[in-house]
DNA sequence: CAGAATTTATCGTTTGACAATAATTTTTAT
DNA sequence: ATAAAAATTATTGTCAAACGATAAATTCTG
C-alpha cells in the first residue's frame, strides 16, 4: 500500500493538457510530469490547491491510498 | 480556498491520541501537532501513507480543498 | 514526416518537513 | 483545586526534495 497520484487519470478524463495545468499552477511541465508519474515524494499544499482549483476537484480525487499499482487507471 | 488538514477531526472521531499516531507514523508529537493545526506547507507521501494506514482512511478524508476556515469541524 | 505534447535528464536553489528538545498550555482525571 | 497526562508552542538545526531552468529524448497525433 502506498499513496498513488491519480493526476494522469484526472487530466485524461477532462482532456486537459499538462502544459495548461502546469502554466496555471505555476510549475514547469517537467515538474508536473514528475508529479503525474508519481515520482515525487511529497507535495506542497499550495501546489495541490492550484491543481484542485484548475481541475475543480478534491485532493481525494488526486491522491489515493491503495495497492502499489503498475498502470491501472 | 485552500487545502485544509482535517486530522484533528479524524482523531477525535476515532478517539485516537496524537501520541499514538505520532509513534506509529514515526514523527514527533510536535510535528504531528503542526500538521494537525494546518501549520505545515506540505506533506510527504510516506507520512500521509502511514497516517492513512493507522486511521484506515483515505487522503481525501484528511485533506480538503475548501474555504479557509477559522475553526469549524 | 512534421509538429505538438510529454517525459527524462542535469544541475542548482531554496523551501520546509522533520528531528530533538524543552517549556507552556490545555485537558482529563482524582 | 491539584496532579498527571496530553497537546501545543517554541527554537535551532539538518537534510531531503520540491521546484526552477534548460535541453534532449521520446511518445503522441494529424
Amino acid at each position: 500500500m502506498a499513496i498513488r497520484v491519480r493526476l494522469n487519470v484526472m487530466l485524461a478524463e477532462r482532456n486537459v493538457k499538462s502544459k495548461d495545468l502546469a502554466e496555471y499552477v505555476g510549475i514547469t511541465e517537467a515538474n508536473l510530469s514528475l508529479l503525474k508519474q508519481g515520482k515525487v515524494k511529497g507535495v506542497r499544499f499550495d501546489t495541490l490547491e492550484r491543481i484542485c482549483q484548475f481541475l475543480n476537484c478534491q485532493p481525494g480525487d488526486l491522491l489515493r491510498y491503495e495497492e502499489d499499482a503498475a498502470d491501472q487507471g
